[in-house]
DNA sequence: GCATGTCCATAAAGAGTTTATATAAAGCTG
DNA sequence: CAGCTTTATATAAACTCTTTATGGACATGC
């Protein structure tokens, strides 16, 4: 394919399309601040409160009380900062680790179930495009 | 590529992350839930509360609350049914038409943006992955 | 035309959010 | 090091969005 067929417009368009779709489809058991605040958890390790409702792009006060539901369901732990006494470090339970990972497997696989029904030029197309993708990924997330 | 390559479930891991991240950044002056009713309303025209209440997987006096909401704001419209007096077909109006579109547009922007910053040779390939991406959407949707 | 089912509205309750404010600890300044 | 300012978190009140339960109007089938 040569360079000028390319169509940025139309590829974000797809994308953007495919995103609001795949919100539809994940679980609604816990919000989606709350799954995120997990993931962050999982992938950068113990945060403090202020942290992570930044993250998120919440206000503190909604983070303390998600974090308090987390806390009650066993999927987080508080624990005290030795070197300032006013914060509060978050960090994932075991309970909290198998959750979050569940979730993205469940997430990940069932991507996987629509790949499969996909052709296998198709397939192939996406997996030439796997360092494009990735790329993106990791774009959106120096994004904010 | 031989077919050999490909591994959906790097793939998988890929979109996910990728759709995981696009949610964030989805603007949240407005529910999902009412976007979603909005875009559904373009893209099909006018429908019934219990049939919009269906396709978002919301109860039905979510819907009719969530409506009421809209029609105060202007930008959707109650029509009685002739054919059937006990239904409320809902439809856009025109700045509900607009609304939805900018909104669409904002969102494809965003993943254009992010696309300007890729290497040539990824942008190609994401072009030619174009069709499965599509196809991916079109599957997502059947997928109730 | 009466019984039953469908479509929508209303009410009450619960989760998740916001703004405003309070409390405690840390840091700075003279 | 005393007092002021800033930072980190908690609490309270209010608002939004959702759910379940229920009621009223209309449609349908016998």
């Amino acid at each position: 394919m040569s360079r000028e067929d390319t169509d940025p417009a139309a590829i974000g368009a797809a994308l953007y399309g495919l995103t609001l779709r795949a919100v539809r489809r994940l679980p609604r058991e816990m919000s989606l601040t709350s799954a995120a605040t997990l993931a962050t958890l999982d992938l950068t390790g113990p945060r403090r409160i202020t942290d992570l409702a930044a993250v998120q792009a919440v206000t503190q006060p909604a983070m303390t009380a998600l974090v308090r539901v987390l806390e009650e369901s066993g999927l987080v732990e508080r624990w005290g900062d030795a070197s300032d006494k006013r914060v509060t470090l978050v960090c994932l339970t075991e309970a909290g680790t198998a959750y979050v990972r569940a979730r993205r497997e469940a997430g990940v696989q069932a991507f996987e179930r629509l790949i499969g029904e996909l052709t296998a030029d198709e397939i192939e197309a996406l997996a030439a495009a796997l360092p494009a993708l990735q790329h993106l990924a990791e774009l959106e997330s120096q994004d904010q």
